[in-house]
DNA sequence: GTCTATACAACGATAGAC
DNA sequence: GTCTATCGTTGTATAGAC
């Protein structure tokens, strides 16, 4: 082991003035420092630049605590990010099942967890900030590529997995802005099983579809 | 909407007190100062609610003016909104044709328009306008509804043309999202061909396709 | 005494250097 | 191909809160 963190914690090194093992004397806000701390690292290196060890360090705790208060680096970016959910958790809980059905889920469960938390408010800001800073897109592509197109598509998809990725997540995105952003009506108020219907066959077309313009 | 643009600039009628005609004397930016009102005026009171009399007025000129300057009160919408082009001239381009290949021609302008325009600079500032406020989403769903894609709808539309159109404009919205704002590959850089193959079927059967789940 | 927040050590995987 | 550095994650012992 190599390591950086507490590997040369040996005494007398320097810096980390020797944390000790145990609970911290009291209100050390650690959930809040890793928080703060995760926002300032993804900003500034995007979602695979920023390291867990990192974030801890600045943080000034230990990474297993990622763990701990999170569950992992996927969780910590989704709640710096403010989402209503862990995206690669919804993930987890679509992709099993009739992949011909693949699509009617993924528009079900998207309705469904953000229908029910409070309408649009963290998607207008998490899009905003999106169409603002740069590094808030490198950060959002990186983690929508890395972590949750490519797990949905590679269960199913047959060739150009990417492309067919990037396909439904703007589909998604663009529900998700008439729908939740721009309230455009019907879509705004359209019931879950008629914007299912419509949207679905769409999602599944560019997953397991053909891409060319034969079929449609 | 009723009769507004220029038609009942009478002389006389109140307010500004009795320019007279003729070409003004000099350094009046006439032109910007419509910009300028505009884009107050519309946010103000969204794109039905903004007259083009209200407009002229706030900006100290004569409504002809917007017709001379803009070409009328969409081409001064779009112009207050910074967009590359006017939609409405687009959709005037793009409508005739084979109703059964609309979607195409809708996903090939919109590739041209935008990969020619600066990239996704306009698009970003718009769409974050959008998501910042309440009276920009207003306005831009009220021109979208009642100017741009009710026109594509209804040329083609055998039912619920509304939710057509609003279908419509999620996939748009999304692939500008996903192409020019959050840049993610391959779709960022995809040639128009794959683009097209891929979304124009989409489009085709929001617009003239079943909208139950029957066929793909 | 119990519970839990914490620190430390180590594992398997991965990517790049040589 | 081997080696090494670093990653995310897991296991476990301990210190302090309750």
């Amino acid at each position: 082991m190599v390591g950086v963190t507490a590997a040369e914690h040996a005494p007398g090194v320097d810096a980390a003035p020797a944390r000790r093992r145990g609970r911290r004397p009291g209100g050390a806000d650690t959930r809040g420092a890793l928080l703060n701390a995760a926002r300032a690292v993804f900003a500034e290196r995007g979602f695979d630049g920023a390291t867990v060890r990192l974030i801890a360090e600045r943080a000034g705790v230990d990474p297993a605590m990622v763990n701990h208060w999170f569950g992992g680096k996927e969780a910590l970016f989704t709640a710096a990010l403010d989402l209503p959910a862990d995206p690669a958790t919804l993930i987890a809980q679509v992709v099993p099942g009739d992949p011909e059905r693949l699509g009617e889920r993924i528009v079900s469960r998207f309705l469904t967890v953000w229908d029910h938390a409070g309408g649009g408010r963290p998607l207008a800001a998490l899009i905003r900030s999106v169409a603002s800073h740069e590094t808030a897109a490198r950060m959002v592509r990186e983690f929508v590529t890395r972590v949750l197109l490519r797990r949905v598509v590679e269960t199913v998809a047959p060739d150009r997995p990417d492309l067919r990725a990037a396909l439904v997540g703007s589909q998604i995105v663009g529900l998700g802005m008439v729908r939740y952003v721009l309230r455009l009506e019907p879509l705004a108020s359209a019931d879950h099983p008629t914007v299912i219907a419509a949207v679905a066959p769409t999602l599944q077309r560019y997953l397991t579809g053909p891409l060319d313009g034969t079929g449609s």
